[in-house]
DNA sequence: TCTATTTATTGATTCAGGTCAATGGATTCT
DNA sequence: AGAATCCATTGACCTGAATCAATAAATAGA
C-alpha cells in the first residue's frame, strides 16, 4: 500500500536539515491525509481557514468572488503547500473560496496541530518562518507581474513557466488569473497567433 | 539626549513579549542607527540588500524601473520596520530602488547580526516568523487590491486610509503605486472632484 | 527674490480591455 | 447517444488609460 505521508515527508525534510525521525514520527500523529472530489469547495467567505495542505495529488484554486467578478488569486498543484495563509495566521474569516479543481488528496495539519509543532519540536519555528518567507517572495513575483506587466505578457509568461497548469485548467480561470476577462484572453490569444503566423520564418 | 533606540524597543517588545531586559541588551548590540538625506538611494538593483531597517523618522519608497516606467511597490514611514525583504531573504541581487524621500533616521540590523539573533536569543525565530507572517498579510492585500480594484477605487482607498501619505508624496508616485501614469491619476482627481461638485447635497 | 527645474493639468489621439449579445464547440450527465 | 450545460470565440460598441505634446503651477536653488 503506498505511503501517504511519503511526499509531504521529503517535503518537510528538505526544509528541515535537522529533522530527526523520532521528531518526525511526532510531527506525523499531527497530520491528516483527506481525499476530495473535483468541484468540492473547501473554504468559503466568513470561515476561517484551519489547515495548512500538502497536496500529494490534484489541483486547487483560490479565489475571490466580489460582485459577480472571479478573481483567482492562485493555483496551488501536487507536491506544494497551500492555506489561505491570511485568514489561517490572523484567526479572521477568509475573504476567498477554495475549490478543489481535479479529485485531490491533501495532507493537512490544522492550527492546534502547528502550535503543538511550533511549542514541542525543535528547529520547527523555523520551518514556519521558511514557509512563511518563501510565501511572501512567490507573492512578490506575482505583485510585481501585476505591477509591471500587461496581460499578454502575464499570458506568455504563465504558457512559458507553467504549460501544463494552462493545460489543465479551464481558459477563463486563467483569464481571471491574469486579471482580464475571458473574452479579452481570447482576444489576446487570437493577436499572439495572428502575429506569429504573420512573423517572417526565421 | 533623546534615546535612538526607544521606539525600535517599543516595535519589538509588542512583537516579542518573552523578551527580556538581558536579551535586548544583546539584542540591541547589533543594531546600527544611520541618518539619510531626502534623495540618498540606498538599494539599487544588482545590489543584495543586506538589512531590515525600522524607520524612527522619515519616509522611505521602493520601486522598480523598468525601460524608463517607474513602478512604487511601496512606501514606508516612520514606526514600521522595511527590507528589500525577497532580497535580503533570498541572497540575491535587489530588482529594485530603495530611495529616501525624506530625511531619514533608520534602525538597521543586519543579515549577520539576525542570524546571529536567531541562533542565539530565545524567541527570535517566532519574532522572524512574525513579521515575515505580518508582510505577506501586507502583500495579500495589496495584491488584492490591485486585482479587484480599478485605479479610481484604489484612489480613494489610500486617500482615505492614508491620507498623510498622499500629502507628503509627490502626485506621481502615488500614481505609481496605484499602476498608471501621472496624467491618468490627474484625470481621476479632475473626474471625482466634478462629480462630487455634481453631487447632490444630502 | 528671481530663476530654473520639477510637477501637475489639460487636450488630442490611439488602443486595449470591458460589456453585452450571439453562436458554435466541448463536456458532462443520465 | 442525446440533451443539457458549460466554455470559447467573435462582433459591435463604449470607456478608461497610455501616449505625445503643450502649458500652467509649484518648488527649490542661487
Amino acid at each position: 500500500m503506498r505511503d501517504k505521508y511519503e511526499k509531504v515527508k521529503t517535503f518537510y525534510f528538505s526544509l528541515w536539515p535537522s529533522l530527526t525521525d523520532e521528531n518526525w514520527a511526532d510531527f506525523e500523529q499531527k497530520l491528516i491525509v483527506r481525499q476530495y472530489k473535483k468541484g468540492d469547495c473547501i473554504l468559503k467567505p466568513g470561515e476561517v481557514c484551519n489547515t495548512v495542505s500538502f497536496i500529494n495529488y490534484g489541483l486547487v484554486r483560490s479565489y475571490y468572488l466580489v460582485d459577480g467578478r472571479d478573481v483567482t488569486t492562485n493555483f496551488f498543484v501536487e507536491d506544494s503547500c497551500f492555506s489561505n495563509y491570511q485568514s489561517f495566521l490572523s484567526r479572521t474569516p477568509s475573504l476567498m473560496y477554495t475549490d478543489i479543481l481535479e479529485d485531490s488528496e491533501l495532507v493537512d495539519i490544522d492550527y492546534n496541530g502547528l502550535q503543538y509543532a511550533y511549542d514541542n519540536i525543535p528547529d520547527s519555528e523555523r520551518v514556519g518562518r521558511l514557509v512563511a518567507e518563501q510565501l511572501y517572495i512567490i507573492l512578490s513575483n506575482r505583485t510585481a507581474s501585476l505591477l509591471l506587466e500587461t496581460p499578454e505578457q502575464r499570458y506568455l509568461k504563465i504558457l512559458q513557466e507553467k504549460p501544463d497548469l494552462v493545460r489543465r485548467v479551464p481558459q477563463y480561470m486563467v483569464a481571471s488569473y491574469l486579471g482580464v476577462t475571458p473574452e479579452a484572453l481570447s482576444r489576446i490569444r487570437a493577436r499572439i497567433s495572428k502575429r506569429s503566423a504573420e512573423a517572417p520564418l526565421i
